[in-house]
DNA sequence: GTCTAATTTGACCATTCGGTCAAAGTGAGG
DNA sequence: CCTCACTTTGACCGAATGGTCAAATTAGAC
């Protein structure tokens, strides 16, 4: 019923000052058994929320998924809405910066398929975090509208501002900016989102390695400039 | 909360035979009411199971959207998996359709352009069925693993045979068939699933024109052949 | 070992949920 | 206008769900 998913393989090893859902006193270390149980529900609540959504999820699943009783999850986190906004909070942290690492004075192809090939990492690496996303987004991104209308929204403007810059300049064939980015979204997070279906497929051979050799011809191809 | 949505805007009129689903006596021909109860359910159930999934979704809120009343909405439906797998199947139906249509006897690249011209259109016509279908992927597509593995998996694979030929004969450039496909359902699918999303980043304009002259001249770069 | 704060738990609660049922209402053909 | 099959509804049920609480247990500083 679950998808087999190796653990500890998380988001932001969380080496961060104390959070505020933190239950108590607020600002004291974190016990190691703190620790441990609040990243094991956020595993947890990352393995459930990332296929049923907010509303699909129970407390009972997820405290048992993450070997806790439903009081004692609690005791953690004051209510199953913390624990998705939690998760939710620590993704946006991490989410933005493959694209933010693309850089204006580098070369330009290799800084777009250095961006792909980031992101794609990601669908491998993290594929719950990238479902979990998908499942906002298609409740119509309730929680983090306002994150989308505002910092992705920037961050893109101003990469398309740069991607604009490479055209002119003859580095890359001409193309829309804003599409682009879209399209890198979808192709790279296709593999995690739509894992399943991708692995009906194709069997079970892991589509990661062909899958990034495509991406990169793709790109390529497309932006290469005409005359060269 | 919900999304705006031009209604009657649904797949497969349903000019067909009785369904198995049917209350009563079973193949007896359907009254007006049950017509029009039965296609104001099965779109209210699309509205919310498109936004939070089987388990997300309840009854009652299908129940009012359909402005209807829970008993009266299990009149006409048997339960709530009634609704959803009904969805689901008239979804399936047609969900295939666009890239059965690839002929082997056209122009190559025309033949694909035209794929993804169908189904952008579909993001376009039919967001809420991607949707529905992307939640039923997330949440590891228990409901159609076997239709994804045979069917699907089968179509697929003998469209990549098509791709291959046309790939030999020198008349689009060469390609990873199966991840070309991939692409498409992503790029195209990507306007629907993620429809918040887009618009959060584009601000409000409507994003499929652009976005099919982008995904045109992507897909002509890729595909057509060096020596051309 | 003792004491205290941190942790865990079983019992419990109000609400929501999927679904049933008998009774009441309604429409259309005769 | 009557009839009868079709349609609709309010009342209800047991299970699941999010969450609380007081009591019991445990970890670790001294």
């Amino acid at each position: 019923m679950q998808l087999p998913q190796k653990d500890a393989n998380t988001l932001g090893s969380d080496h961060r000052r104390p959070k505020i859902e933190q239950v108590h006193t607020m600002s004291k270390p974190e016990t190691r058994i703190q620790q441990r149980n609040r990243a094991a529900i956020l595993s947890a609540g990352l393995d459930i929320f990332s296929q049923f959504g907010l509303r699909g999820s129970t407390l009972d699943q997820i405290a048992d998924a993450a070997g806790l009783s439903k009081p004692n999850l609690l005791y953690y986190f004051k209510s199953k809405d913390a624990i998705y906004t939690a998760l939710l909070e620590r993704l946006l942290e991490t989410w933005l910066d493959p694209l933010q690492k693309m850089d204006a004075n580098g070369d330009p192809i290799k800084e777009i398929l250095g961006y792909v090939h980031r992101k794609l990492a990601m669908s491998k690496d993290y594929p719950r975090e990238s479902r979990l996303f998908a499942n906002e987004i298609l409740q119509g991104a309730p929680h983090i509208a306002d994150h989308l209308s505002q910092d992705l929204r920037q961050l893109v403007d101003e990469k398309a501002v740069v991607l604009k810059t490479w055209e002119a300049a003859g580095k890359i064939a001409p193309i829309d900016p804003h599409h682009l980015v879209f399209s890198i979204w979808a192709m790279t997070q296709h593999y995690a989102d739509f894992d399943v279906q991708v692995r009906a497929v194709l069997g079970d051979k892991d589509p990661f390695e062909d899958a990034m050799a495509y991406l990169d011809t793709l790109f390529r191809r497309m932006l290469t400039p005409p005359n060269s």
